[in-house]
DNA sequence: CTGAAAGCGCTAACAC
DNA sequence: GTGTTAGCGCTTTCAG
């Protein structure tokens, strides 16, 4: 089974087979698919019929081999080898799907890889091997070192994810203190005083959502009690498990701020299960505004991640970088949704018009 | 801006120059990169260490044509451009990530693309030109034509979706029948009498899913009223549309199968709204399984497909297809999870025991 | 306007 | 063991 997976078996239609059907040579079938003005009119308009009814289409890959050309982006996944969880969580898919419009839309074609997230140095095989132009790498993770070396060895490379000093790589992401800050000065201004925070602050763009956290407790004059952060990971049973913890710790509290949706979802979930009521007894604010937080019940305050922006931004960003511009971070706004989960607010999820 | 995005601007490495800094021919370097017996123990490992010191990695562009092998497998995503929806639906994205697992697995690289749903012999293209090996497509929708016109070609591709009369294309797919049977069986077992179908028979694995529910629905001596079918199309908002229009047709319901799990939780929260109860009032099962089911509220009892041996499945038909096998369709089986929404079952997600 | 010829980076006979 | 040579399928001078 699968012998020579890849092999070419089939004898394929090559330019040299339109030319001799056309009785021309290869060069005038090149001239004319590339719409050269330097042949006939007719000659043209003949071979390039021939070559549609045929469905010729030039071999890419000899093509950019003698172009030195290549309209391909490579995409990578982190994976945690220790955990060892599949490509599942629903904001990086969603940026996925936003990846592939955007360099659709721009006329490029997306490698998808996943990658071991200890050994990121995979990532840039594809750009040396020449099979990408360079690599948007969705995740950050606490890989800061390892990309700094990718940048440093020239590598293309546009990375989601918070900025950092001393960072020689360009990262796209959104504003993670802005929106530390906004989810918290919300449940201050909702009354709630005992605001506890799940999300490990190894990940920096955790850290500095919650250093925006810090800042609106301080500006609002209550300090970030160690007691109410629960170092959550990015797994949905976390959610839970944080509540868990909360309640084993015996601090009281009246609102959580989870950092991913799918967190605040279990963690909502837990809290009922503890006979909680939310919002009435806790609120919960999430973040990121996956789809389904407006499905869910009651419809989920957050913090939304424009997802859309994001992917078009990453792709202006690496395309800039390939051209030879200088690495250029960029953060991207956040906007606070307020949903049902943090007191008042609408409670149905907004509707398209598209109809069904 | 872009002038000659991907242009090869910088001087790459390649193996000319490994060649002169270990003072052998190119030959012997491709030979001991490719492990090749027949070059000396010493000087291959000399020739090793060089690359990877220097990162060199063959380009693979060269090395494919070269060899006319290729080792990219093309996965499309049809969009509808009537309906200008993004790359959004968590099935398919979910898909998408079992496949890139799936692929990586077996040392393939997956090149993305989305394509005009109208014109699926763009999925082609990417084949024609050599870029990959063949492609795996995902949703059939209505293009049974097209996509036989594909593989009438010889274009070696795989379809998720259902299986259809007169197909030449090779189909992996849940086992709709099966499926639609298992949500309505299990409705009735629960002593539902009116239950009403949401989804749009044009598509052929919804159709499928309702043969599944009469067939149960015969069984238990019921009929099929066409006032309970509401043709809601698989956007989420259109679970609410879809109640709304229950409700104006003014038909009595006590249940909802729903084709989709987006679907069935928006048709909950539209039920809600109209002040009934869900389980109580009406018993709701939806189809998929994605992974926010199990978080919503209540749990959502559903159908579940086998998303990860779907990829498996299909990357394995391509292969077998690629390898000159004839095209053999498979039916996965579906499996009920019963949790809230349809009665009794278990209330809290099912946690794994992984530590946060 | 068109064809012949060289060569993109690599591999595989075929020599030595 | 190792180097020389001839292409893989395409584009592009350079001649006509």
């Amino acid at each position: 089974m699968h012998k020579n997976p890849g092999e070419k078996a089939r004898q394929r239609l090559q330019m040299a087979d339109i030319a001799r059907l056309a009785g021309v040579s290869t060069s005038t079938v090149s001239r004319a698919l590339s719409g050269s003005k330097l042949v006939n009119e007719e000659t043209r308009t003949r071979i390039l019929e021939l070559a549609r009814s045929l469905k010729y289409s030039i071999n890419s890959g000899a093509q950019n081999l003698r172009l030195k050309q290549n309209r391909t982006v490579g995409v990578v996944v982190p994976y945690d080898s220790r955990t060892p969880q599949h490509l599942s969580d629903p904001f990086f898919l969603s940026m996925l799907g936003s990846l592939a419009d955007a360099l659709t839309e721009q006329g490029f074609d997306m490698l998808l890889s996943r990658v071991d997230a200890e050994t990121l140095d995979a990532a840039a095989q594809a750009f040396d091997s020449g099979r990408v132009i360079g690599v948007i790498l969705i995740g950050q993770w606490r890989h800061h070192e390892q990309l700094n070396q990718l940048a440093a060895r020239h590598v293309p490379i546009v990375v989601w994810g918070a900025q950092l000093p001393q960072q020689l790589y360009c990262t796209i992401g959104g504003d993670n203190a802005a929106g530390g800050r906004l989810a918290t000065e919300h449940l201050i201004a909702r009354g709630r005083r005992d605001i506890a925070f799940f999300g490990d602050t190894k990940l920096p763009e955790v850290a500095q959502r919650h250093q925006g956290y810090r800042e609106a407790l301080a500006a609002a004059g209550m300090a970030a009690a160690a007691q109410l952060h629960v170092a959550a990971a990015f797994l949905p049973q976390c959610g839970a498990e944080a509540v868990d913890e909360l309640l084993r710790r015996g601090v009281p509290f009246d609102a959580v701020f989870a950092c991913s949706d799918l967190l605040a979802m279990t963690a909502i979930n837990a809290l009922r299960r503890h006979g909680m009521r939310v919002p009435e007894d806790v609120a919960v604010v999430g973040y990121d505004d996956i789809e389904l937080s407006s499905y869910f019940h009651p419809p989920l305050s957050t913090v939304r991640q424009p997802i859309r922006a994001a992917g078009r931004a990453l792709v202006e960003a690496l395309l800039a970088l390939v051209d030879g511009a200088p690495a250029v971070s960029r953060q991207l706004a956040t906007e606070l949704v307020v949903r049902a989960t943090s007191g008042a607010g609408e409670t149905a999820g907004e509707a398209a018009k598209t109809t069904c």
